[in-house]
DNA sequence: TCCAGATGTTTTAAGTCTAAAATGTTTAGG
DNA sequence: CCTAAACATTTTAGACTTAAAACATCTGGA
């Protein structure tokens, strides 16, 4: 069969229409579930979905962050990180102070009150999520997280690329 | 095995960490390559992925859209959309009219220059999609298609429950 | 016909977000 | 020691976003 080399010469170059409905289908995906999950925030604990990821942040980092570490983690800018900590300063969840070793460095932490409060959205949110996603078998959830991997490989590499 | 049932019973009834992890993955995912998209519409063409969005609607609809219809596509608010209008209409990529059979109703189209400067970078937008996603074979995509088809229901159907 | 409720859009107030410039601090090389 | 570059954060200007209230119009039944 000769033609094979030749398929793949004749295969239009620009035919990723696969690829992009995957891509708008993966977004109303997320924009559908993180609609949800802002919606019950804001309804149960009147909490922002912003504030409510900060605050995960921190959960899990006992010993603090930088405002640096957050940014990278949330993968949103710094200005975005500085006014969302100044508000969760403010509302006294979040303790900031700068670093003693060095003075360019602002560490946060949650208060007592704000690791109580978060622990406690934190409970109803998996359950939540349990809900979301509650049709998916133990199987479509190991799936999808491999091929969510993959996909965000995928992308890194590509982010890369553009940045040479 | 007369522990089925036990076991059952006795599985720890909040144990959604899989779940939860899933959500992560899924969301970090789509805020990575939304980034990445964000960047490139801005270096490029120097316009902003909301625009770019809601000119994808439009180019889906060569007789135009309601607002309601626009806002319900894009899942985003009402008045979100009556700003973003505002911005493309004034820049002259849309053009507003009030329906004639309704007063309350405004439709919005492409113009001619919209409409040609949208064919550009939806071009060169497939390229980075397939750029991003590259890694995927063409049975991952499938698969991934099939999973978040899933996911989807799933969702929509936690989100009708909790509306009742 | 009339009007109460439904529907479509805009306005408002507050928060989130980005890119880019500005500010302050540290570090390394000469 | 000095200073240029690197680094962490804040500021700025503008855009996006939401929920809720306000406004405009339409519709279906009494």
């Amino acid at each position: 069969m000769t033609l094979d080399s030749e398929t793949k010469a004749v295969e239009l170059p620009e035919d990723h229409a696969e690829e992009l409905r995957l891509w708008l289908r993966l977004l109303t995906c997320t924009t559908l579930i993180e609609g949800e999950i802002r919606s019950r925030l804001r309804e149960r604990f009147d909490v922002t979905l912003p504030r409510f990821d900060l605050m995960a942040q921190l959960d899990k980092a006992p010993d603090g962050m930088t405002l640096s570490d957050v940014s990278k983690r949330m993968m949103v800018s710094n200005g975005n990180v500085t006014g969302l900590v100044e508000r969760l300063v403010e509302s006294g969840h979040l303790d900031r102070r700068t670093s003693d070793t060095d003075r360019r460095v602002q560490v946060i932490r949650l208060t007592k009150l704000g690791r109580a409060e978060f622990r406690k959205m934190a409970a109803e949110h998996e359950t939540w999520i349990a809900d979301i996603f509650g049709d998916l078998t133990e199987k479509d959830v190991r799936e999808l997280m491999r091929l969510l991997a993959k996909t965000k490989g995928s992308a890194q590499k590509a982010v890369q690329r553009r940045q040479d």
